[in-house]
DNA sequence: TTTTGTGCAAATCGTTTGCACCGTT
DNA sequence: AACGGTGCAAACGATTTGCACAAAA
């Protein structure tokens, strides 16, 4: 429940476990890493939060599950919803034979400019 | 060298490190799962592979250094390259401030049509 | 007393690192 | 004798699991 709070109770959010945990530790409530875990993987599961995985370490949880695509920033580590709706693609690759698409995961990988 | 071989002998291909380990040793080339993983790290460096991050567990290296997308077969756990060259987005997203395109790495997952 | 829910210590698993070994200069 | 390259045992970090404890039935 202290979870659910801090996860939504402040707009849209992207972060990893260890961030909430480090709330939670903030904001005085007393768990374990493993508890969150198991609670944001619980919430995955009830479709409340989408899983996002962008290189392979860590894997960030989305409070948005409406169909959408990210801005990762390389420099900060850090995810962004991509704003523009209409992003679309001008032409679906033909699916192979039996199969039907599940989701499209899209991430824009940006890097400072200099 | 032995597993530049084995790599690029036979035509494109999505690997794991575990993979190519298990092919390694099939081939009576005896060598340790670390080996394997320094150097795939090391070609990915040299720009000969290029990793793809799908679930965040296990890290997929990809023969074809070009730029594509890929789809997932979530049966599977399959990686495929998607063939259609002119599958592009309408519309780039605008990027933030400051910020430029490092790379979109795409990923289609498909699921097995019941 | 049994059953159900909750939290976490310890285990697991993919990956990286420090260092020992060996051939070359 | 110093140097450079190679391979791997052991360490590491993110995540999962089995189980102990507690509250409810």
């Amino acid at each position: 429940m202290a979870l659910g709070w801090l996860l939504f109770g402040k707009g849209p959010r992207h972060l990893t476990a260890e961030m909430l945990y480090e709330e939670a530790l903030l904001a005085k409530i007393p768990l374990s890493l493993a508890t969150v875990y198991n609670t944001l993987n619980q919430l995955t599961g009830a479709g409340l939060l989408r899983q996002v995985s962008v290189d392979g370490t860590k894997t960030y949880f989305d409070t948005n599950v409406t169909e959408h695509h990210h801005f990762y920033l390389e420099n900060k580590y850090e995810l962004m919803d991509i704003p523009d709706v209409n992003l679309e693609l001008s032409k679906m690759p033909e699916v192979p034979e039996g199969y039907e698409i599940s989701r499209i995961d899209m991430v824009v990988r940006l890097r400072k400019r200099r």
